[in-house]
DNA sequence: GCCGTTTTCGGCCCGACTGTTTTCAGTCG
């Protein structure tokens, strides 16, 4: 439902966007409305597409003043919510649609192409939607079009050729080396001082569009140096085509098919163009919104008083502190509620972005907090090393004290699954393996990933899961099930006294299944009810828990563990996806129990 | 159309690049 809603709030902006500079004989400030209009309508559908509850759960509890509470609606907006959740339809879009029959999101797909692009396309040719554009190009109709040209018509062609080849972001996990492989060679050119990633991979997003890369170069003015630097980037073997290039910048598609920026800005601006190509977007808005209300100006060369001069650019923090801020950790800069608590006392009260009783921002979990990882599977089933290799490479490589085995159970044929007795001989084999190294500060705790089944029954008897150290469960099989009778297995595990933690709770694989359906509020309350902790898989095609399920966890008081759901040794490194995620989360180091010592792990399950 | 310890009117985030209608509108992040 609010993605419905937030869809045709959306195009209704497209199409008053579209119309804009049409209303020639409209005055200035009418046509600035119109601007303004447009802008709230992409607000507000920004704001119910990330909403936790769906809209027509909140208008059956509370009606309309249920919905005018939601920041960037209004009463006009609110109606119109009322009126889709009543009706199934908004008039007030049917009209706009009739008057412009043109699926305007799907064009807008395509880079490059706006709502006014759009327009003179429809007025002159009739195109209403990608097949018709192509068809048109092909027939070599664009150019006839005043302001088009044939050069124009080619890249549209190109254009349409990018979006089949389907536009997929990345996962992180599977871009992370070759990011941190360019930054740092980044690094090492003559003339840079400092070399960062920032975008959505600074923020540890799961999914990556296109990466930013910022330099700073010590010598300001100095153009040969900046110039050097841009040919050193499109030149990079990894540039597959130069997108675009400026005296401060350039674009270039790498040849894994992801677009890569690169911003240089001198030393002083450093900071603040960091902060800027962090985003998000929502955030950089909102800060920008904060520096205005103290009489300053934010944009990526610095922060600037009314007489236009610099107070302040060169490090994020000093950016941050000269608006009155806190820093704020890029996993959190989403525009959620993070700025109204990095504002210093004495600012604002009034929000509507509610952070649930907080009144400072979190101390989130480091990347070097976990002792353990309770997720890690050996060649007993489907890893692909010894119990001690795995062992070895945790301590060594990955710094761990701690890691429990947690194979798959019977019933997961696929994976070679241990019954009762093969666990009870992996956990003696285990015992055997701790005694041999008692020295090295090391413990392997036993375990299993026990199957929940179609019933919320498990595949192991509990008289055997007490005898393991660290009990998963987790579903495997039927998907499909609806989501009451979904949740009910998972609340049936959780109730289950042998099961310490659910796995990976969603089963999703991000870019290729959504994962069953789940009541997560029901699971939540019930694992907080039981001792339950849930898990933060940080395996990067799963990540699973979500970020917003994490906070709501974190927020009822439920304990979760980061596991990198291993297979094999190299597999720990993502331990740092699942951290990110839940910093991503508002995650504390408290609310995640594998950051304990294994003795007080042991102590804090059920 | 939304918003508000400068509140019911008059504001609303900002700059770079592209292509071309050579002075700026359109698009993007």
């Amino acid at each position: 439902m609010n993605l419905e809603i937030a869809n045709i709030f959306r195009e209704i902006a497209y199409i008053l966007e579209m119309g804009v500079t049409e209303k020639d004989g409209e005055d200035q400030k009418s046509k600035l409305g119109l601007i303004f209009k447009i802008r709230s309508y992409k607000k507000a559908a920004d704001v119910i597409e990330n909403l936790y509850t769906e809209v027509d759960e909140l208008y059956k509890t509370e009606k309309i003043n249920g919905l005018l509470k939601l920041p960037s609606v209004g009463k006009a907006i609110a109606l119109k919510i009322e009126e889709y959740v009543l009706t199934g339809k908004i008039h007030y879009y049917e009209d706009l649609k009739k008057v412009i029959p043109v699926n305007v999101s799907e064009l807008m797909n395509l880079e490059g192409i706006g709502p006014k692009t759009i327009m003179t396309l429809y007025s002159n040719l009739k195109i209403q939607d990608i097949a018709e554009l192509e068809n048109a190009a092909r027939g070599g109709r664009i150019r006839s079009i005043a302001g088009f040209s044939q050069k124009r018509e080619e890249a549209i062609l190109k254009k349409i050729q990018f979006f089949r080849k389907g536009k997929e972001r990345r996962l992180i996990g599977e871009i992370y080396p070759l990011v941190k492989e360019i930054e740092s060679r980044l690094a090492n050119v003559s003339g840079i001082k400092h070399a960062v990633a920032a975008g959505s991979f600074r923020r540890m997003r799961e999914t990556i569009g296109d990466v930013d890369f910022l330099v700073s170069t010590s010598a300001e003015g100095d153009n040969s140096t900046k110039t050097r630097i841009i040919d050193y980037f499109i030149n990079m073997p990894e540039v597959r085509e130069i997108v675009g290039k400026g005296a401060a910048k350039a674009f270039v598609k790498l040849k894994n098919g992801m677009d890569a920026d690169l911003l240089v800005v001198p030393e002083e601006s450093f900071g603040a163009a960091l902060q800027y190509f962090t985003g998000s977007k929502e955030h950089g808005v909102a800060v920008r919104k904060v520096a205005l209300s103290r009489g300053l100006k934010l944009n990526e060369w610095g922060v600037f008083d009314a007489n236009n001069s610099r107070v302040a650019g060169r490090t994020e923090e000093e950016v941050y502190q000269t608006l009155g801020l806190d820093w704020i950790s890029p996993e959190i800069r989403e525009d959620k509620g993070e700025i109204e608590l990095a504002l210093r006392k004495g600012a604002h009260q009034h929000s509507k972005k509610s952070s649930k009783g907080r009144t400072k921002l979190p101390q989130l979990i480091e990347y070097n907090d976990l002792q353990g990882d309770l997720q890690v599977h050996s060649n007993y089933t489907d890893g692909t090393f010894s119990i001690e290799e795995m062992a070895q490479n945790a301590r060594i490589k990955f710094g761990l004290k701690y890691l429990a085995i947690t194979d798959h159970t019977t019933s997961l044929k696929l994976a070679n699954g241990l019954n009762g007795q093969e666990l009870m001989d992996q956990s003696n084999r285990i015992a055997e393996i701790n005694d041999a190294n008692k020295d090295n500060g090391f413990e392997i705790l036993s375990g299993a990933e026990v199957n929940i089944q179609k019933d919320g029954s498990l595949d192991i008897p509990n008289n055997i899961l007490d005898r393991l150290e660290i009990v998963g469960a987790a579903i495997h099989s039927n998907f499909s099930l609806p989501i009451d009778v979904q949740t009910n297995r998972l609340l049936e595990a959780a109730k289950n006294s042998s099961v310490d933690i659910i796995f990976h709770p969603t089963g999703r694989m991000i870019n290729r299944r959504d994962g069953y359906p789940v009541d997560m509020i029901k699971l939540i309350e019930t694992a907080r009810d039981t001792k339950t902790v849930l898990e933060v898989d940080a395996h990067y095609n799963r990540l699973d828990l979500k970020d917003e399920h994490i906070r709501m966890a974190v927020e009822n008081k439920v304990n979760l563990v980061i596991d990198s759901d291993a297979h094999h040794p190299l597999h720990f490194a993502f331990l740092r996806f699942g951290i990110g995620q839940a910093r991503r989360g508002w995650a504390e180091k408290s609310s995640i129990l594998n950051t304990l010592p294994a003795s007080k792990l042991l102590d804090s399950l059920k």
